[in-house]
DNA sequence: GTACTTGCAAACGCTTTGCACTCTC
DNA sequence: GAGAGTGCAAAGCGTTTGCAAGTAC
């Protein structure tokens, strides 16, 4: 069995396990959901996951997505992220480091970033105007390698 | 004449330049949204503007200022900024220099920041995945000193 | 059996657009 | 006077919500 099936199976045991401490249920719209979210790869939008449930069945609405999606947040095996383009999106949120985003304007090509002397200047910046830090977003926006080749 | 003054002036005669590049027409309407802009400070939604406007001229449409918030960006004047509220903002765009936001997220008090380190190391970063930097958008959230001081 | 969930469609909040009328250049 | 701009209301978009019927526990 390979490392993502652990994974995965894990993520489904910790969604189950938050449901049950708020008196939630398990439904098979909402495993589906999930299956189909664990399945997936980068930043997807609730229209993109709509589509992919959708494919293995037809029955489930948009509103039990957007639903879902919401409880996958909370339980913090999604998170949302913001590109700036009208509609949310999410990535997986088991991920145990933080990162930002390096996003092609072009392609939409995203990479996945962290650079740990960002974060402690950051930390340093707040702490200069007396704030305390509690999170951040950080997208920077560029041309990637292979859209750069084609200009 | 105070500074400010000269500076509202260079952004009214820089709006005026911008229409008659284009060929559109400078009126009342834009006149008095550009001048409700300049005066404010901060960080503007487009209804916040409205009311702005209106207590001035209260025949003046959302649509008009929508419309003007985007030739106010089109033309540098303001700069649309993204706090992940689900609305649009706007800051004055002549400022020289490049800040980012600390935001709190109990009172929305923000600061603008600025370090001229991690904008070089967001260049770096960029550069190790082969990409052409064009832009980027940094928000941190946080609690303010005075939020704190109430906990 | 009793909540909680569902799909649907209607409502939502912000923003854009089609239109007939008005105004600037 | 030609082309742009206006206010209004309607439409658009992603998202949320009210509801009656259905389902997990």
């Amino acid at each position: 069995m390979g490392k993502r099936d652990v994974l995965e199976r894990e993520q489904r045991e910790a969604f189950r396990d938050y449901l049950a401490r708020k008196r939630l249920k398990m439904t098979p719209q909402r495993m589906r959901i999930l299956d189909a979210f664990l399945a997936s790869e980068g930043h997807l939008s609730s229209e993109d996951l709509y589509h992919r449930v959708r494919e293995v069945d037809n029955t489930v609405g948009q509103a039990t997505v957007y639903r879902t999606l919401k409880l996958l947040s909370d339980s913090g095996i999604a998170k949302e992220v913001d590109f700036a383009e009208g509609v949310a999106r999410y990535e997986h949120g088991f991920h145990d480091e933080h990162h930002d985003h390096l996003i092609c304007q072009r392609c939409r090509a995203t990479v996945e970033v962290a650079d740990e002397r960002i974060e402690r200047l950051q930390e340093d910046l707040a702490a200069k105007h007396g704030y305390r830090l509690t999170g951040h977003s950080m997208c920077l926006y560029g041309i990637c390698p292979r859209c750069r080749a084609k200009e």
